[in-house]
DNA sequence: TTGAAAGCGCTAACAC
DNA sequence: GTGTTAGCGCTTTCAA
């Protein structure tokens, strides 16, 4: 049988409310009750039942987590962080895949809802109507990680894409190359896909070295880098530099390359995007724009649990825009004339 | 104001009882009177609060997960396989990180004890006699996966570490190499560490090949494969293949080779452990033992329900040995005399 | 079949 | 300060 606060009430000679009190610490309770309550609850070992403590607060002390893919480091590096903060306050996590799909998600907006979590953090590419729908539906604290809201009441942690990819290109452009190609995302993907593709076309607009014919789109893996790569080369145009949409992409792009026979860094430059870990350990390691993966983590479940906890109700929460940080390893070097691959 | 049960059987004109029964499929309802609530809950869009349920029925639907690190491939694809599983059913997973301090674990389980979950999946190294004690006063069901268990009431999930080694060393053996260094984990982690070096060592002396000055130790990274390897150099010892522990310090190890001008494979054959994403991706691709992650945890969820759930009562649950694989790639060749390093 | 009522373990008025 | 009591929203006897 497990021992509940009844059972430790009697066991005291107090009611349960009192234990209750000294649990809780919610009202005064005098000195040698306290303590007596105290050494029974010791001696039993009690703990209060969450469940029960839930239903009768209106709160679960439950934080919702829905993330596209739970065994990606752009993903899994979020999450860590997110529970090594989490960890120390008195919330748990129930976290929940989604395979990118957003059926899945408005679903598990739902149940995540329906167990009664006190808070949602959403890691997520885009959404449409429906899901911004079951958003609003959720009534509670929602952080977004990554990607836009469409509710402006919704707050968003985030870096800057666009900015950051128009450095990593400029940085290319710096190191004098003319022909720059790009493995980009998706268009409809607004973050990753789009807003780094603009900042890539507008820095080399900008410097009057665009070319759309060195623009090739894929997901963001391994083995659509490698595609990439193939379908640059096929173009047979001059090129000497490749900037792609992310790190996975990047190593694929390096790996087709290494096979064709063509030398990174001497004959090609390689430029990722999210510093995880394959980069540095990649041979040639892999230069890149690093992103605080853990920091999103951290900042939104502070933010949210902020929210839950209604302190500074006063101040409203806004997005953030987190700092990214350009990584020079030694799969870029300077433009060499000659040395380039045509 | 949430809608409750009370509100449905009220619109309903039934008791909440025959709702209940309705919702759960109980016990049978008049034809009429289920259609007609399950109308009345069609039209408020009602779930029923699992917190309320959770305490009525003394059963979470809640399935507690511990795990060293999230954002390990080698922790995370286990997740992952759990995660896609037990999506379909009526459970949700609660997931944390002890970053491999026993003593966290041993707090974890109290904590997720606490907030009522069902069962326990323990992602772990091993343990020490509190951590078994701990399990022990859990009193629910649990699996572990990886490592042994103390008590033989609890399940465990896992591959044969040592004979995976073995057959790995025996392959080395086979190409004709004669010389094969190691570099291991620590000894006091049963599974990954002791097994898989005793696995190499017992495959090498019945070779007549081991030689301990070619066995070097580190934790299960990058950085202590890179180093692992610099050691195993520095002993000048000819050595034309080596054996890791893991494919991060596989990676690490070529790496290292790499900068000192020494080529993998022409050179050395490296051979790794696990078959994560990196080792595919890698310039050579490395050659490794697969372990099915994924597999792993769906094997765990699905026996952990059926414990949780009672059926099959009569049969008892055994530890489960999965099977792993030999994965041939491009770091390992057959020894051809004069290539090797010195 | 259906409803009334007790109870799951806890918190929070409210009264003393 | 402390105890009594009424919920929190649901399931489940027990009667009818």
């Amino acid at each position: 049988m497990k021992t509940t606060i009844n059972e430790i009430a009697r066991q005291a000679g107090v009611s349960k409310a009192t234990v209750s009190r000294v649990l809780n610490d919610s009202k005064p309770v005098s000195e040698d009750i306290r303590k007596r309550v105290l050494e029974v609850i010791e001696s039993n070992n009690f703990k209060p039942s969450s469940v029960a403590r839930s239903l009768s607060m209106r709160k679960s002390h439950l934080i919702g987590i829905i993330i596209p893919d739970l065994s990606n480091p752009v993903f899994s590096r979020i999450i860590a962080g997110i529970e090594s903060y989490i960890r120390n306050l008195d919330y748990s996590l129930l976290i929940t895949a989604t395979d990118f799909d957003i059926d899945m998600k408005i679903q598990h907006i739902q149940i995540l809802k329906d167990k009664g979590v006190d808070g949602l953090i959403l890691v997520t590419d885009h959404g449409n109507d429906a899901f911004f729908q079951a958003m609003i539906d959720f009534k509670k604290p929602i952080i977004m990680i990554g990607s836009d809201s469409a509710a402006d009441s919704i707050p968003v942690v985030k870096i800057d894409n666009y900015k950051a990819a128009s450095e990593a290109t400029q940085y290319l452009v710096d190191l004098g190359h003319k022909h720059i190609g790009m493995i980009r995302g998706p268009l409809d993907d607004p973050q990753s896909g789009l807003e780094r593709f603009h900042g890539y076309r507008d820095t080399l607009k900008k410097a009057g070295l665009y070319d759309e014919n060195l623009v090739v789109e894929g997901w963001y893996s391994f083995d659509d880098g490698f595609e990439g790569m193939e379908q640059l080369l096929n173009t047979k145009r001059e090129m000497s530099a490749v900037f792609c949409a992310c790190d996975l992409m990047a190593v694929g792009a390096m790996k087709c390359a290494h096979e064709k026979g063509i030398d990174v860094p001497k004959q090609l430059s390689v430029m990722g995007f999210d510093d995880v870990d394959i980069a540095r350990m990649y041979s040639p390691s892999l230069s890149t724009v690093r992103q605080p993966f853990e920091e999103k983590g951290r900042l939104s479940i502070m933010t949210l649990v902020k929210m839950i906890e209604g302190k500074d109700a006063n101040l409203s929460f806004q997005s953030e825009i987190l700092p990214h940080q350009i990584i020079v390893r030694d799969s870029t070097v300077k433009y060499t004339k000659g040395a380039h691959k045509k």
